[in-house]
Formats: C-alpha cells, structure tokens, sequence
DNA sequence: TATTCGTGGGA
DNA sequence: TTCCCAAGAAT
C-alpha cells in the first residue's frame, strides 16, 4: 500500500513548517525568514559549498569553506587565482579532483558567462564537477527550481517514507522520480534543504528519532516500525592491502625534499614525499630507491592510511642531510615554515609528521 | 553498470 | 580495531 506524501500536499507543508523551526545555521545558507522575504543566497556560496560538501561532512567543510570565501570572495576571484594556491587551500579535504575542477568551472562562469552561474539545472549540469546531484540542489536553493535534489540524505529518507527494498544504487532510479513526484513548485530551495536536514538530524542511519519526524505519519517504514532495516544497500567489496615505501630526507635547516604528483588519478597534482611501491593494484613496479644517497633509517613503524578503496602501509624511511645538497629535478626543499601551507594530503603530512617525530 | 577517487569522526 | 559513512562526479 503506497502512503504517498504526493497524494497528501499537507505532508511537504508539515516538512517546511518544520524547517522553518529546525533549519540548521550554515555559513552558506541564508535563513527560512530571509527567503520567505525573497531573498536569495549567494550562488557562488551555494555552488562552493555543495562542491565541498560532496562526499565529506558539514563539520569538515566548515574551516575550508570559510578559508576559501574570505580569499577568494567571489567566482571571479577563484577564477584569477592560481590553480597551485587551490590546491593548498583544498589540501586535506580530500577529493581532489574536485578542486582541479572547481577551478575549471570558475574560469568556464567567468569567462563564458559573464561571471554569473547559470540559472538552470541543465545549463549547470554541463559545468565541470557539477553532477546531477549539485546541478539540482544549486538550481532549488538559489534559484528556486523545482529539481529533483537527491544525495544521501534524501536516499535514505525517501527509501524509509516507501520501504523501497530495491538495493542502492540500482533504486536511485526510482528515488528520483518519488522525489519529483513530492518536491512543490512553491520553496523548492527550502524543500530541498529541509529533506536533507531531516536526513542528517531525525532520519538518520542509526537510531532515527522518528518520534520527532514532521512526517512520521506517512512513513511506510515507521508504520513497520523497521525504519534502520532503509536504505537497502548492495554488498561492498573488501579492501585490498597495498604497501609501499616513502623517504624523508630533512636538511639540517628542517626542510623536507617534496615533489609534484602527476595531475591525473589519486591526489592528483598534489604534492609528496618520494615514494614508491603502491600506485597501482600490482604494486612493485620498478624500484626507484631513495632520491638522494643519504644515510637513510626505516622508522619502527609504518604508517598506515585508508583511502576509498585500499588500506595503505607505508615503510617510511628517514635521512638527515646537509644544507649543501641539491634537491634532484622536479623537486624542492620546502621550509618548515612553508610546510604548512603546502598542498601535502592528509596521507604525506602522516608520514612526514611520523619522520619528524621519529 | 562498475570502478576510481580522501578524509575524519563515531559506533 | 574495524566498519560505516558524509550535500557524488567522472570515466
């Protein structure tokens, strides 16, 4: 039996009278009360944001979102930026193809559009890094298009509200066409947020608190009291173990010897300490040994670091060298007062931190 | 359709 | 410790 909030338009108004009492504060977001006046947020702030937060938590977005609008103010700043300083200032957050991107669609706004994002969720859709996804939610939310807004969030609640028990991914078919069939035609901007709010504070994966739900009352899996049993997920595959080898070499003045990673596949155009051994499944492929002959000393213990889709243990070696010596082509001695700032993963300022300790 | 792409926090 | 996962996109 379906209890569908689209058949019963009281459901969508019970989620935006909710909203307007619960709507998280969010730097990128302009209140309920605002917009209800007519106001808009900034889409530079809006398309940022949902950039950044892409795979990666509010609470980790927030420090970067801040560093990032009070440098680059608007879409054209970014655009005029160096791509090297993006990369520094998106250092950590990880994805960061994301930031190579962010970079190209700045430029493709400030220059092929006048310095004014799109209004539509097709024209957004075609910018780089913009999926289906963020087109939707920067169309909704600073543009008051009604588009099916669809991340995690929503996936959940909306598998929840029909006990879908097609698995993930294959129901996001069917999700986005439940979400078109509910989302209104008036505050779609704030429908979508509302959607994702709920998800993050009342429906949330474990232990939802369905008792404060604004909607509980048409919610299938409430009704079966099994609402932890939604999303359906299709098994994930284990991860394999990679190991590899990372040198250190630190000058007597504390620099550390750095270099470019290649701009395509994992941290790509990101910077690193030489290393070797794990960039592909096989691993060992042709040694390059150490990048400097130097008294090199392995650490008593590895780092270890997860990406996605493999566990990482690095043997990390370190040697202290000279002032006098040269770094090799393609690299550079970057000065302890400059590490911090550059464009070092959180996987190489593990293993740099570990040398320095060591 | 399936794989690749990071990281940190919480259970 | 280990697993899960958080406002997905590109290939």
């Amino acid at each position: 039996m379906d209890t569908m909030i689209a058949s019963d338009p009281s459901n969508s108004v019970a989620l935006l009278a909710w909203y307007d009492r619960h709507a998280r504060r969010l730097p990128w977001r302009i209140g309920p009360q605002r917009r209800r006046d007519g106001e808009r947020p900034d889409p530079y702030r809006v398309w940022l944001s949902e950039i950044m937060l892409q795979q990666t938590t509010v609470a980790a977005v927030g420090p970067y979102f801040d560093r990032f609008v009070t440098r680059w103010p608007g879409v054209a700043d970014l655009a005029a930026a160096e791509t090297d300083h993006v990369m520094q200032e998106w250092a950590g957050l990880g994805y960061y193809s994301r930031a190579r991107n962010l970079k190209r669609c700045a430029e493709i706004v400030a220059s092929e559009h006048g310095g004014r994002f799109p209004e539509t969720s097709d024209e957004l859709a075609t910018l780089p890094g913009i999926g289906p996804y963020t087109a939707a939610a920067i169309a909704a939310i600073a543009f008051d298009e009604p588009a099916p807004v669809v991340d995690g969030n929503v996936e959940r609640v909306v598998t929840r509200l029909y006990r879908i028990e097609t698995p993930l991914p294959k129901a996001k078919t069917e999700v986005r066409a439940r979400v078109a069939g509910i989302t209104p035609e008036t505050r779609p901007g704030c429908f979508a947020q509302a959607m994702m709010d709920l998800g993050a504070t009342i429906c949330t994966p474990k232990r939802p608190t369905c008792a404060l739900c604004p909607v509980n009352e048409s919610c299938a899996a409430h009704a079966e009291g099994d609402p932890e049993r939604f999303p359906v997920k299709a098994p994930k595959k284990e991860k394999p173990t990679r190991t590899g080898t990372a040198y250190v070499a630190v000058r007597a003045d504390g620099a550390v010897l750095l270099r470019r990673r290649a701009e395509k596949g994992l941290l790509g155009g990101m910077a690193e300490v030489p290393n070797e051994g794990w960039a592909t499944k096989s691993g060992g492929e042709e040694a390059e040994g150490p990048p400097l002959r130097a008294d090199w000393v392995r650490l008593p213990a590895p780092v270890r670091h997860t990406f996605t889709h493999f566990h990482l243990v690095l043997d990390v070696y370190r040697a202290r060298v000279g002032r006098e010596i040269a770094a090799p082509a393609d690299a550079w001695w970057s000065a302890p007062d400059r590490l911090d700032g550059e464009a070092l993963p959180a996987v190489m300022r593990k293993v740099v931190a570990s040398a320095l300790e060591g």
